[in-house]
DNA sequence: AATGAATGAGCGTTCATTCAT
DNA sequence: TATGAATGAACGCTCATTCAT
């Protein structure tokens, strides 16, 4: 019944089982990331599950006991998927820092018109709220997926304190993540995604190579 | 500091005042909101509401026949009163341009601190991506919202077209929102807030200013 | 499906409600009772409730939010409706006090041999086992049925003291629940009855009048 | 005191002793009797076997192909054991007729106070009710331990018939067994337990003694 | 012998909704 | 207006059982 949605990640393998059980490990997570996106929490109900995967109900509560296990296995496989992609992504050897910030803020911003990543982290967000498991990893991606922030900014401005730097790589993550709700999948000014990249890199360049140190420190007079 | 928009929820009231009956219209709206900010949406059934409400089941489906315009008056209202506040406070007249950028800023970061605007603008986005009424009446919200923004920008920086004025306030209003995540209430940095104020003034002011015509509109080189 | 037993007792009423609601109140009750006699404890769903009686699963949740609910409401009413036939039948006048005794003797052994009595009890002495409230409502039950035996032993042998005519009591009330093992409905003593009638009329009566004070507390040399 | 009839589950293995795999046989009836006592009929599920036992569900179903298989098997070893122990203990020697009398209406109700016995019993009268099986291996149960009693009673008084020896027999049998109602394992007149018992012993010695051929045979005049 | 995978029915419970009163 | 009664679908979850490995 929903399109489907098949994320290009590889989830966390379970351990032992025989090798039948890994598919149906996998076609749940998978059906379960697709309800998700294409229908909100909402629709993450073992019956939904059981229909898009085509496996039964019971079938799905023998992977995951409770719903709760469900969820952090799916938030685990999901976000250690990012984390691995960043990782992977932000490392790489780039020319100079400007150039390793710009493709940082390309990178990140093109993710974020991905219907995957808009629906998705909004998802997380309100659910955020209310869950210490889904506030705790979340906060746990972020802060490595600031991390190469932090390095590329302490090169460009070595005066700059580790709190002034990472108090930076706080504004500049959170001003892209912010994007997500005018600019992101579908969302009213995806269009004007592009312009929106050309000013966060012009901004955020000139914001870091200029910040004195001290200078957030103190009201502005 | 600290402003809080929507101090108490007055606002919720229909149009005409305390007709007869209408009391039971404000207690089921106020009772949904509650339950919306304090346990997420998934709490937002008519069985809770009933609850919290000290009304009856059949009651609150007698002013409200279904689920949805239920949370389509919730909405409204929420949005209206967000509206007003807005529009009150950001036309107040200020002293210079810059000086009434900077309060705005402290308006809006000051606001997303608070329990109700965190929580109930992240359930929005999660809502918005799957149902067109909450999107549709989110993005007029914010267009509103924006443009008091826009306002000053062609103060600031009359040489900028229309098109690039209303792409630095979204740039901008963004930008804010996107603090959100990390500083918002009860977020792992709420307590930088302050310094990201001073980073959002000092880095927002600047990028108005400096703009150039055109610049936003050419590929970074 | 089931056999259509129908228990002749009064339930309690709910406080409220319309006329039509005190039907589906009983219905349930009675459905629940009949289950539990018929079937066992574990024959007692809302969903065999809802074919007994007729009603739907969801009407049932109604009335009774959750089982727990629904089987004390049950066992209130059930175990109401025997205090009552006890304290209507236990204090009639009668002429000597041997003639109380030996009628109340009678009453409690042609009870025991009833369907609704040796079933009924049985569950409830196995779900006593583990569950507080039945534990307690039993114990109550017992301790009423139990005090017109006290009155008439206090009346046969003055002598003893108000502990030594208790224990007396419980003496004699425990044997009598015994038979419900052997020879209580469709048990394979049940035509011995009127036999174990006998030798418990001879034997509780002397019983009573030859105990001395004192007697039972001393060990047995 | 308190002597134990069963003080281990030895007696839960089949003839043979160990055979190969015979380990899991035996964890399982141990495992499904501690659910049985400390949790009742309702806890008897496979899983739960399965959890405590620490074997798999799969591995409970291949000893036992049905619930039914299993239920029965566990029944059938702890009655089993039960005639065992009634067996070896209630034909010891003892000097008088009134001795052995006495010592066995001790053994019995010391045993009926263990958590074991209440428990297990209280389930088995109640599953007595709705299945056949269990309703005829309690009654061969308690047709063997009746016997000893008849036999004493024989000596005791000559006089009587045999089923007059067999009804008293029975009549003692079941005011023992009444007893597990009150004073069993935790129950409210447990503390009690040693002055029923000197009512006990008192009254039916002098009950078997004292019983004429046919008395109980006539309704009393 | 032992276990993982899979099934289908049933569990108590919540849900939005309808309707008679 | 306001509420009790009633419905039917869905919820997460447990169950005994079957089967391939």
């Amino acid at each position: 019944m929903a399109t489907q949605f098949v994320p290009d990640m590889k989830f966390i393998l379970r351990e032992g089982g025989y090798a039948r059980g890994q598919e149906g490990y996998e076609l749940i997570l998978r059906a379960a990331l697709d309800l998700l996106i294409e229908h909100g929490y909402r629709a993450l109900s073992f019956r939904r599950i059981a229909e898009v995967s085509g496996l039964k109900v019971g079938h799905i509560s023998y992977y995951f006991p409770t719903k709760e296990e469900l969820v952090r296995a799916l938030l685990d496989a999901v976000i250690n998927s990012y984390q691995t992609e960043f990782d992977r992504l932000m490392h790489q050897p780039g020319s100079t820092p400007e150039q390793r910030l710009e493709d940082l803020i390309v990178l990140i911003l093109d993710d974020i018109t991905t219907k995957k990543t808009t629906h998705f982290f909004m998802e997380l967000w309100a659910l955020s709220n209310h869950d210490q498991f889904v506030f705790d990893r979340l906060h746990e991606l972020y802060c490595r997926a600031r991390q190469p922030l932090g390095d590329i900014i302490a090169e460009l401005n070595p005066a700059l304190s580790e709190p002034e730097r990472e108090t930076l790589a706080l504004f500049i993550s959170a001003s892209m993540e912010g994007m997500t709700v005018f600019a992101g999948y579908q969302k009213p000014f995806r269009s004007r995604m592009p312009m929106l990249e050309r000013i966060a890199i012009k901004s955020f360049v000139r914001l870091v190579r200029e910040m004195k140190a001290g200078e957030m420190l103190e009201p502005a007079e």
